[in-house]
RNA sequence: GGUCCUAUCGUCUAGCCCGGCCUAGGACGUCGCGUUCUCAUCGCGAAAACUCGGGUUCGAAUCCCGAUGGGACCA
């Protein structure tokens, strides 16, 4: 055995039998930051050997969605479809070394003894009934592994420390359905070894199967690659991360108008912790900072508020430009423009702080529209006399037709109007104008809007307001 | 049912390995106050946690044992 440090290489081997999951989408994130962190390899590895549930759109939308959060593979993506020869050689190595057999028990059989063991209150596994007789490939239905009967399996996980299975209680599981069809635990290992894994990182629900695959690389002589294991992403209710109570594709987050790094930075801190207590990071800091010792043993319960919250803060650090690239892309032009691309930009600016979502782009276009309203609203809950409004009103008009075009801006503005409203009394002044400007209780401020909508709209909607008033 | 993992504010977590600096720190959320009328942003502030029981020790969130809770996997 040499000394010589062997170079990191990591893998995310997702099953193309469902859309890219958020978990999947983390466990990929911790690979891929280890993986750059220590200038190792990322390798992406496709595990569609259940051809029944493996679909090609699954594929693509994994593929789509590892690319759109930015974790860029280096090798890949191999699928196990692929490979059948690779595991074909290896299993009928392990058969000629008798460490592996075929079976020949009917499911009905198993089934029959596996109640039984029940009943006893025995743990379930394979009795061995063909374990020590011969079974043609003919006859055989399954192969099975060749379990020790009495030896306790350790690994020494990078984030649990060391843990043991006795495999007494494992028992001679199936491998393949023939040496044509392997299955996950066979095929796991059989491609990690022979793509040098050095790291195998991956969810807290493949524990189980972690003696497994050592005791099945064993066998076949493979060097034990290293272990870790985070820690699962968790409803509300603290159950494993489902459907049932969230949305769980990542494709999903991007349509509800998430920025990838928002969901990056987010996901990052699901069960890791920086050691300086940052909580904003772009990707490299987050590698920078990154540590694998520093990974949470518990489950982390999905918090959709903070990811709402990190979201809105890279909003607001976009350009206006950027969000209205961002906006188009997801909703198309149409959708996206009030009125020119020019008055677009100005909502966009003054607007991007309302979102916390892409997808609250509509609430905030809509806040810059006039909203029919009635006298009432007009007036507020101070009820300030129409007279008063009137006079007011007419005022702002004329100190609006006589503001420069290139001073319509929303600071211009205010320095124009605020003395006006310092003097006549802020309330009377500023809350009709706002409801002249967007009819609503609640909306941007009227400096805010009147720069977006321009002079002539300001005007025409005020002079409608004055109109309400004398009616 | 069996096996394995796990336990600090509502949530994400710092601290735990190397006991005293912890009257337990930060963030999200919540609540309050302020900032050009409302809303949002922004600023300031508040409430909010060491699962429980034993032990070790001058001293335990930190070490040991047990219980309880939670979860995953297999069936």
């Amino acid at each position: 055995m040499s000394d010589k440090p062997s170079p990191i290489r990591v893998r995310i081997a997702p099953s193309p039998t469902g859309y890219l999951h958020i978990g999947t989408a983390r466990t990929a994130l911790f690979n891929w930051l280890f993986a750059r962190k220590h200038g190792g390899s990322f390798i992406f590895r496709i595990e569609d050997t259940d051809l029944e549930r493996s679909e090609k759109r699954f594929e693509d939308d994994i593929v789509r969605g590892l690319t759109w959060l930015g974790l860029t593979w280096d090798e890949g993506p191999f699928r196990q479809t692929e490979r059948l020869d690779i595991y074909e050689q290896q299993l009928n190595r392990l058969i000629a070394d008798q460490k592996a057999y075929y079976c020949e028990c009917t499911k009905k059989k198993l089934d029959a003894e596996r109640a039984e063991q029940q009943m006893r209150g025995e743990a379930p596994k394979y009795a061995g009934t063909c374990r020590d007789k011969y079974v043609s490939a003919e006859q055989g239905r399954v192969i099975r592994f060749r379990m020790p009967e009495n030896e306790t399996v350790s690994f020494t996980d990078l984030i649990r420390g060391p843990i043991s299975f006795e495999t007494g209680l494992i028992g001679d599981i199936v491998i393949a359905k023939n040496t044509r069809t392997p299955l996950y635990n066979f095929a796991v290992v059989v491609d990690d070894a022979d793509m040098r894994i050095s790291h195998v990182i991956r969810g807290e629900d493949h524990i189980a199967n972690t003696p497994k695959q050592i005791m099945i690389g064993r066998a076949l002589g493979f060097p034990e690659p290293h272990f870790a294991h985070l820690p699962l992403i968790l409803d509300p209710d603290r159950s494993k991360m489902s459907k049932r109570h969230s949305a769980t594709s990542v494709d999903e987050y991007r349509k509800l108008g998430y920025l990838p790094e928002a969901l990056v930075n987010f996901i990052a801190l699901l069960g890791w912790h920086p050691s300086d207590d940052a909580e904003k990071m772009t990707a490299d800091e987050i590698i920078a900072k990154f540590d694998i010792s520093r990974i949470q043993k518990s489950g982390a319960v999905f918090d959709v508020q903070k990811l709402n919250w990190l979201n809105a803060e890279y909003i607001k650090q976009k350009s206006a430009d950027e969000l209205y690239a961002l906006l188009a892309g997801l909703y198309g032009d149409s959708d996206v423009l009030f009125g020119t691309k020019e008055a677009t930009l100005k909502l966009l600016e003054a607007g991007k702080v309302r979102m916390e979502k892409l997808s609250d782009y509509a609430a905030v276009h809509d806040s810059f529209m006039l909203h029919d309203y009635g006298l009432p609203t007009l007036q507020g809950k101070k009820n300030i006399p129409v007279a008063e409004i009137t006079e007011n009103l007419s005022k702002l008009r004329e100190m609006i037709r006589a503001t420069l075009l290139h001073e319509f801006t929303e600071s211009g503005l205010q320095t124009a109007i605020m003395p006006f409203a310092d003097n006549a009394g802020r309330a009377a002044v500023l809350w009709p104008l706002r409801v002249a400007l967007s009819g609503e209780e609640k909306s941007p401020g009227p400096f805010e809007i009147m720069a977006v909508i321009g002079k002539d709209e300001s005007l025409r909607r005020i002079e409608l307001a004055l109109a309400k008033l004398t009616s």
